[in-house]
DNA sequence: CTTTAATATTTTAAGCTTGAAGTAAAATTG
DNA sequence: CAATTTTACTTCAAGCTTAAAATATTAAAG
């Protein structure tokens, strides 16, 4: 694995190595999400940040306290207020009051919600499946290899 | 490259394969992007979307237009627009009309403005060396050319 | 008990982001 | 050369995002 684009010197430090790695992983990703929230748009009439709140009730059904659902999905605490609001407004989810703790809800998909996340969630998965579809079952497993070892260094993850 | 962790099924569908690698992705760039963002604001009192037009302009002495900014960031023309007055304010870039052209005009970045960036880009490199330490030599290369030949696959990058 | 600390959430202010609509200037067309 | 289209940029409305401050409640300490 010694192979390099000829404009890259081998004698690169590893600092400049490893900065070029990062703006590469960033605009990869960045490639990608800019295509999903085109689509979440167009075709969904929905966003990613949404979805993605969507997507971790659908995973627990008994209802995720707010601070939870922060927690899972990185974004701070205020943030998930206002999407859950408006979920709620919409019918998508609920709030439960928690007997015993006046302080917390739990949040949680109406039928509707559950519904509505099923057909969503059914769309993305084959939008990422076109997407990247030029990546066969080796390359898959090849990346997902570096990329859990790149998880694995960054510590606390 | 068969190896995988043991809840994962052989048998499991590319398409579900492709969605995992993908919220990896999602997961470790978001990992890494939390944590510069912390340190822009914390250490350089600034943000990523500053700092990333400035590196643009650093690129560029002779200047570059609105559009070209936007286009190269991957961001809409309006959002470029409020960053740009921002700089401009503060001292940090300034617009320079292009001769046989009203409609345009020129970013450049001021001698402060350079000033200010060198020393960014300074941490900022020293901070990506630090969160990928973890990865020697090899393993950016290794990575490096999985992120090429996935970016190769997604059309028009 | 009652003061103090920790927990759960909401509110707020500031800034980023987009897509669409608006303004102005330049280029093209007939 | 007048009408139309394209290009460059700004403004706007709506929504996402964060960190910090404010509320409310529960738990812990003395």
């Amino acid at each position: 694995m010694t192979s390099r684009p000829a404009d890259i010197p081998s004698t690169e430090p590893i600092s400049k190595s490893r900065l070029r790695l990062w703006l590469k992983l960033l605009k990869t990703s960045g490639s990608i999400e800019e295509e999903l929230r085109r689509r979440m748009r167009a075709e969904l009439g929905t966003t990613l940040p949404r979805f993605d709140v969507m997507s971790a009730l659908a995973r627990a059904p008994e209802g995720l306290k707010m601070s939870e659902i922060s927690r899972r999905l990185r974004v701070s605490n205020g943030n998930i207020t206002g999407i859950v609001d408006k979920l709620t407004e919409e019918g998508i989810a609920l709030r439960v009051a928690v007997p015993g703790d006046r302080r917390a809800n739990l949040v949680r998909l109406t039928p509707k919600g559950q519904k509505i996340f099923a057909e969503h969630a059914g769309r993305h998965e084959a939008w990422i499946d076109e997407i990247l579809a030029g990546l066969n079952a080796d390359d898959v497993a090849g990346m997902m290899l570096r990329l859990e070892h790149l998880s694995d260094t960054l510590e606390g993850d």
